[in-house]
DNA sequence: ACGGTTACTTAACACCGTTAACCTGTCTCG
DNA sequence: CGAGACAGGTTAACGGTGTTAAGTAACCGT
């Protein structure tokens, strides 16, 4: 029967929604197997029937995460002409991102790692893509004479590691609660432009 | 009898090494009040008489972890007298702590948010005071003609916010294996010190 | 010697991820 | 038509978790 196998991801995709709505209600602790059955009806045992266990589970979740950042971002890699203003803009997106969706961001990023040992490690590297828009822009940048950068690789993944920090500690709210939120993000985000801007009139 | 509080005070200290080394062996996720208990020999529920909870466990723990990274930060904060160097000693002291103690750094900066609401605010504040080398070496800096830093607050808290994206991506290993890390460090760290400089000739 | 306190234990609860065993209807093939 | 395989689901259970309630045994001052 062709809907037997229509209607078994039918219900994989009620588990991921069901896990979905708890990550957004309460976060990745929230998550229990029970729980996410529960909430679409079934036992708790029928979720192992779509998924290995609890990490295969939060992994597909990842994964949705992972596409949602993909596509804001692609959005604003093409846009606009000026290298610098677009590698600002994708900074903006992706702090717009972690701070929108605080809950994917934790479970995508910040998650424990050892969660991540049973992670497949092509996932990996189909995750790191979504910063291959920093490289790749950097190079026009570079190109234009408009940054200069030694190491392209350490660079756009220095971008990225400045991002994750401001966006990580504001979602943990370890940041001093005087701190201008704004007032940071912009900070940070000018300190990379400043950062690879050139340097040739210092010399 | 003036050896019993000494004895109940010694009991807390041992649970805390046990833990202690449960932490160092397998991560914040190894500590378990049976184990804990185990190792030294007590039933489980007698950690509960000197502690409220398995989070106030681990409080303690971080605040160990505190104490650690001030003495370490404090011991550069008053070496060398020019301040852009001090504070890019700051930073380097910064990552080597977290990279030299990851399970420490884990616990005490990239634990999910909701395992501190317990956390008593004070202890929040001095944890954040070992940021303070930071800002008060970027007044100095910018005393001396050698930063340029708008907001002074948000500025030395973009530097935390940096390094910390830096450590907790190293320690996650999220990071693309080929990047290198002593190349992402140095980046990064260049990158800090180029963004407070003044940017006069560029007017 | 006795009541109270201190330090500690055992037993239990509710929850967790996960596995094994079982049930039940449907589809296939002789 | 009937039997067997199979897909899809269930219940029961295991070992683990943090945590609480109740009980025990030694010591203390009066």
């Amino acid at each position: 029967m062709s809907t037997s196998s229509d209607e078994s991801a039918d219900l994989r995709e009620s588990i991921l929604d069901a896990a979905n709505e708890l990550l957004l209600d309460a976060g990745y602790t929230g998550i229990t197997m029970r729980k996410v059955a529960d909430r679409i009806g079934y036992s708790a045992t029928t979720i192992y029937l779509h998924f290995a266990n609890k990490d295969a589970l939060l992994h597909a979740l990842i994964e949705r995460g992972y596409r949602l950042l993909h596509s804001a971002m692609h959005r604003v890699a093409d846009e606009g002409a000026d290298p610098i203003a677009r590698i600002e803009a994708l900074c903006r997106c992706y702090v717009r991102f972690g701070l929108d969706h605080p809950a994917y961001y934790e479970v995508m990023f910040m998650l424990h790692p050892r969660f991540m040992e049973r992670y497949p490690a092509d996932k990996y590297r189909e995750a790191r893509r979504n910063m291959d828009a920093f490289a790749q822009t950097l190079v026009e940048a570079q190109r234009a004479g408009k940054a200069q950068v030694s190491d392209l690789r350490a660079g756009a993944n220095a971008i990225w590691a400045m991002l994750h920090g401001v966006v990580s500690l504001l979602i943990a709210r370890r940041m001093d609660v005087r701190v201008d939120r704004d007032a940071l993000i912009d900070t940070s985000i000018r300190g990379v432009v400043r950062s690879i801007a050139p340097t040739a009139v210092l010399a």
